[in-house]
DNA sequence: ACTCAGGTATTAC
DNA sequence: GTAATACCTGAG
């Protein structure tokens, strides 16, 4: 990877395995935008970032080189490489195969711990679009304002203090719904301290996984989620309904539990699960399985 | 009007 | 432990 800065952007070269479509809809992000020049627009902390691929280049625009060395990597997960991932996973069997031949440039986000806890905690039982608006309802209402951009306005994830003192009727104006006192339950809990992501972050996945559903609202699913995708636990493998029914459409057949299931990947896929759910994820729900 | 969606909590065996 | 049921909300 060889990268340089250059009026505000900075443009990288010869990145491989990398395709903006299929990293920020595979379904594990949630804020981002996809704008009229089929360029990317998101957020993290307290920067609006946008970016683009250009033949062989990926451009991130609105940034400075110390926002790409210090966070845009780490983000993008740009230190791992995804060629010996995929040669790994394609090796086990056909339907691998097919599934990363068809979302090949994704890579598997580093994100912030306390929005993916709430941002998943809103998803259940919930559709996409609806998580959205609701992730960006409550960001405009609780979060800080950061800036307007391509004539959008911006705002930072909410802080967990101001998600903890709200009433649960002011939270469920965001359309988060039924959700609510997950989400009022949870913030205060980690702001109290009852839970310490600082503390169990580094614990072994399934001790972990164990801290984190005792949040409200969170369930074996959703701390896979988030476990994957801001706890570096690539070995986590959420079952949604898309990934139960790759699953069985591909090696178990109907009506399997969700607990066969569990066990059968853990088995199957080993340490690559992560990378192998979000392949499999991807292709079902792209294709409708 | 009715079903259902990136699951979880609650209640009942 | 496992199964059944309710749950905001709005798009189809």
């Amino acid at each position: 990877m060889k990268y340089y800065y250059l009026d505000k952007e900075v443009i990288v070269e010869n990145l491989k395995n990398f395709n903006l479509k299929h990293i920020f809809e595979c379904g594990q992000a949630f804020r981002w935008k996809l704008e009229e020049d089929e360029s990317y627009t998101f957020i993290i902390k307290n920067k609006i970032i946008n970016v683009y691929e250009k033949g062989n280049k990926v451009i991130f625009r609105n940034i400075t080189l110390d926002d790409f060395e210090n966070l845009l990597i780490d983000y993008f997960d740009l230190k791992t490489d995804y060629g010996v991932i995929k040669k790994n996973l394609e090796k086990i069997d056909n339907n691998l195969k097919k599934a990363i031949e068809f979302g090949y440039g994704i890579r598997i986000l580093n994100q912030d711990k306390i929005e993916m806890i709430i941002s998943f905690i809103i998803s259940a039982n919930n559709r996409i679009p609806m998580i959205k608006r609701a992730i960006e309802n409550l960001s405009e209402k609780f979060g800080i304002y950061i800036g307007k951009y391509k004539g959008r306005d911006y705002y930072q994830f909410p802080d967990l203090e101001v998600l903890a003192n709200q009433d649960i009727e002011n939270l469920r104006v965001s359309g988060v719904g039924f959700r609510d006192k997950y989400i009022s339950k949870t913030s205060k809990m980690l702001v109290e301290k009852i839970i310490t992501l600082e503390e169990i972050k580094n614990l072994p996945k399934d001790e972990l996984k164990k801290e984190l559903t005792k949040l409200s609202g969170v369930g074996p699913k959703v701390a896979d989620c988030v476990m994957l995708f801001s706890f570096n636990k690539r070995n986590s493998f959420p079952i949604d309904t898309w990934v139960k029914k790759v699953m069985e459409h591909f090696y178990l057949g109907e009506d399997t539990t969700f607990k066969e299931i569990e066990k059968y990947s853990k088995d199957y896929f080993g340490e690559l699960a992560g990378y192998a759910q979000q392949y499999l994820f991807y292709y079902a729900r792209e294709n409708k399985i």
